[in-house]
DNA sequence: TGGGTTTGATAAACCGGTATAGCTCCTGCA
DNA sequence: TGCAGGAGCTATACCGGTTTATCAAACCCA
């Protein structure tokens, strides 16, 4: 009882095969009748299509593509990933199209990966994440002529597909939120200066300070290590003019400079006001719990999903899709600057 | 300029079709000179196979599939996922085979794809993770003759090839260790009940307690949820007899456990020594470092993956391979009980 | 020197679908 | 009544590889 092919039922129903692809795939060319009839068997014999068939004669696959250049160690920490992944897959699951991941260790690599998917034909298009500035990866997804959707992060004049939040208006909200509770010494600690991502945080920062009166604003680069987080931090609060407040570009790094703060004896949020800008079941499990951007990162990965398929669709046209703004969430760990607290049991 | 396809290739070196194909896959039939000569072609012309013309002549897909069963948001914060996709698939890199991934609700939408899978022959075999009691998809491959390998706990009688490394003796190491240490009453804050890895920590910490002169070795299962690991915790430090020492069967639970011993004001290790079954940077982050048990998660998928292809390889064969053992990575949450510790600057 | 085996290669079938040219009715309209 | 046009279907080519049957030439040994 081998798989059924659709020559079977092209037996079982006594029509020719082409009959029966017209019939399985909607298209006109028999009858009503007939097109019942053979769904009907082709659901009796569980029949399903061989993706390796039906990828040879039509070209597309079914399949799309996502790779992750990180080395794995800093992955899985962060939820970012499993929560885009799930998002990106239940976009897909819709059409029943296939994800192939792929983590790998550089953006060299990475671009390896594309031109070997797209000579073998594995994939109908890719989803892009960590777009740096003067991303290869553009010019050569562009010469590839291969489908793509960028997250987070507008394809720029290059003009890939993208599916982006407003980091800048994100950045603002962190920003001005602490400036109305009295802060004028906030620092940021944030990411690697080649993502986009990281730049526009920083610029966005740069230039809300005068507005909002801040005395110092700096922004200090990382590569996003709990490590450098920890001592970025240090450093910070070793100044004779500390900061009253610390934005950090991910959990990891927030809870680090958490744990920076309490071993030099800075009280948090009495001393010191500390945002994450990346939410994650981490910075709910600290004491204090965290102040942090809630990005609903499954929603993003279903749209970029969906602007894929359409991108493959017709490949022709160019769609940015803006997603839902990030929402801060305050826990514990900001307060206006200097705020004596009520005694907590032994804060941590 | 399209693809070039073998019949390009043949043309050009002015041979058949079929020369082509055997001199590109090693096989006999062509003379060293004339192998040598397509293969300079094919290179020049850049030629690579197409992946699904290839998959509908031979049988093989050169793709593996693995599904992972979870809730999105309980996933990502442990990297055990990552290290092990890492892992598996540099175990596939080398053969060039791709990795499907995808993650569904339950187990029953998980055996749903094991169908689509194999009906469509997306994939060559799969990797499972999680392994329950009475598992149901093992029957499911069985019967769909689907290759498969099972990680992290033998295949058992049902008798699919596995990757597995020796829960029992990783809890013993840690039991061990904490009864040299002194403590005699120790807390073991497990995970679901429905998996194999859990029922065998609970019986191998059961079996040694007599063994080890413990007064005390209780087993509380939980959901693997932050929440419940520090519900259990509230309960354990509640009693009247506290326990000295608690074992927590994943890092997410040890940290929120260590949260709440310091907000019951029950120092660590002075009071309290904790170890946590997993490691993580969650770990190396909190003050006090948490005593970790690591185990080679990466390594564990590599060597999932290699099993995997042999088993494609040949199906007839079943093979249960024992990887490194876990080892405790000792930090600052253990001591002897009752320790008077000498003043650390504020211990969080 | 002749029959049998080995070597190197070819042509053609095949995998399971999709796309298309073409054939046979049937209908409608002049 | 004759014919254009369309609906409904069949036959067949095709996608890009792999595999098998076949065959000619070379080789081997008695």
């Amino acid at each position: 009882m081998a798989r059924p092919t659709i020559a079977d039922i092209a037996t079982r129903a006594g029509v020719s095969k082409g009959a029966v692809s017209f019939a399985l795939n909607g298209r006109p060319g028999v009858s009503d009748a007939t097109r019942e009839r053979i769904l009907k068997i082709a659901e009796q014999m569980s029949w399903r299509p061989h993706s390796a068939a039906r990828a040879l004669g039509a070209s597309r696959v079914d399949s799309v593509g996502m790779v992750i250049a990180r080395p794995a160690r800093t992955l899985g920490v962060e939820p970012f990933f499993a929560h885009l992944l799930s998002g990106v897959q239940s976009g897909l699951s819709a059409e029943s199209i296939s994800l192939q991941l792929l983590i790998v260790e550089d953006t060299a690599a990475e671009i390896e990966v594309y031109r070997r998917w797209t000579s073998e034909h594995r994939v109908d298009g890719v989803i892009l994440v960590d777009l740096t500035v003067k991303d290869p990866r553009v010019d050569e997804l562009k010469a590839l002529e291969l489908p793509a959707v960028v997250i987070g992060g507008r394809g720029g004049k290059g003009a890939l597909a993208s599916v982006w939040a407003d980091d800048r208006d994100a950045m603002l909200s962190i920003v001005e939120y602490l400036a109305a509770l009295g802060h004028r010494r906030i620092a940021h600690v944030a990411g690697t200066p080649i993502f986009q991502h990281t730049q526009r945080r920083i610029r966005a920062l740069r230039d809300a300070a005068p507005r909002l009166g801040l005395v110092d604003a700096p922004s200090l680069t990382t590569d996003f290590s709990d490590a450098e987080g920890a001592a970025i931090t240090r450093r910070l609060l070793s100044q004779s003019e500390r900061p009253t407040a610390i934005v950090y570009d991910s959990d990891v790094m927030a809870v680090a400079g958490l744990g920076v703060a309490m071993e030099m004896g800075v009280s948090v949020p009495g001393d010191l006001s500390i945002v994450a800008f990346d939410d994650s079941i981490l910075t709910q499990l600290m004491h204090p719990a965290l102040t942090a951007l809630s990005r609903d990162t499954f929603e993003f990965g279903r749209q970029a999903a969906e602007v894929l398929l359409e991108i493959i669709a017709d490949p022709a046209q160019v769609i940015n899709r803006r997603t839902a703004d990030p929402v801060l969430t305050v826990r514990e760990s900001t307060a206006p600057p200097g705020l004596m607290l009520p005694s907590r049991p032994k804060p941590i």
